[in-house]
DNA sequence: ACCAGCTTACCTATTAAATGATAGATAACC
DNA sequence: GGTTATCTATCATTTAATAGGTAAGCTGGT
């Protein structure tokens, strides 16, 4: 499954960008033909309508993220949480972008249905990736409904955070929230 | 300040609930026009444009929302959180709605200049009285940094938790959010 | 090697609808 | 007579989307 051509892919590359700094209504062909230098028709060949073009993003978005943290066990859950913060971190750091899917999130009301699904698709298996972290925990014998509270309440404070941070004082609120420590 | 005329606040009732649950870029004056009954053009009569309108429902909203919360030392610490969570959660608990700001500041990067002022502005005034509560707490001691630390994680869990609780299981999963317990 | 036919990827041109906003008229009320 | 609050009518833009055309490039058959 996506085979995307170089077109596509920077076409997403931007929709990705708009969505994640001003979200999926204040975007529109037009805004990313005149960075890209392609017509807004030509926009419609490769993605059909919006709303097919917000499924594409929100999908390559979650499998990246979902990928990028790799195996639930692969470490102790102290340093999967870690571990967890940063990727949130890291991605903000990189251009005081909201997380996608908590901007998504937030409008989800006003989404188109597909979309809509694949928002909650990512926060679905986000949980469960945290979730499953959690109950890893051999000494602090979390049962399911504890590991879960955890999860939800990480997921919680990092969209939370992004929200905050990005309107008062950025990255550095953002570290206060996360108790980021350097090194 | 603030004499609002009966029409002028149904029209920002309306502009609220839109914003809460679709966002600033998801309505129009035509979708309050067929709410409420009258013409855009009359709402423009109350309002000259959109930015205005979104000034005085976001100004309202923080007015409201601190006056609601009262002094900050008026009660002991752990009680002024609870009811500081229960205003999150009445809130959310009503129509499944956001924060308003909690909206705005995910869409920050899209807004009208004196819009995103007044966000901001419910953000610092939040933060002023959380920081408030945990420094008059004698006992603990919070320094001033750990007290605005403690606040801007609570302020961060609430607003992600609003997003997370919309998108998964609703209330339910609110209150696993912020550990609350009925009574 | 050639070329007919298909596919890819873009274009121009246009559409219908929505959007925020303005001008100017009208009626009620103080 | 002025003020308030609404209306009708209209405007320029923006928006997502479609139709139809063009040029380049690949592919398979002779």
């Amino acid at each position: 499954m996506s085979e995307r051509s170089k077109t596509a892919s920077s076409i997403m590359d931007i929709a990705e960008d708009y969505i994640r700094t001003r979200g999926y209504n204040a975007f529109s062909f037009r805004d990313i033909s005149a960075e890209i230098g392609i017509k807004t028709a030509s926009i419609h060949y490769h993605f059909p309508s919006k709303a097919d073009l917000g499924v594409a993003v929100t999908q390559r978005y979650t499998e990246r993220f979902i990928e990028s943290l790799g195996e639930p066990d692969a470490y102790p859950v102290m340093e999967q949480v870690r571990r967890y913060k940063e990727a949130f971190r890291s991605s903000y750091a990189a251009g005081e972008q909201m997380c996608l899917c908590g901007m998504l999130g937030a409008e989800i009301s006003s989404l188109p249905d597909n979309v809509m699904k694949k928002s909650k698709a990512f926060f679905d298996q986000n949980m469960s990736w945290l979730t499953r972290v959690f109950l890893s925990d051999k000494a602090s014998e979390y049962s399911q409904d504890s590991a879960q509270s955890e999860a939800l309440k990480l997921l919680a404070l990092l969209e939370g955070g992004l929200i905050v941070a990005r309107t008062l004082d950025g990255l550095k609120t953002f570290d206060q929230i996360i108790d980021y420590n350097p090194q």
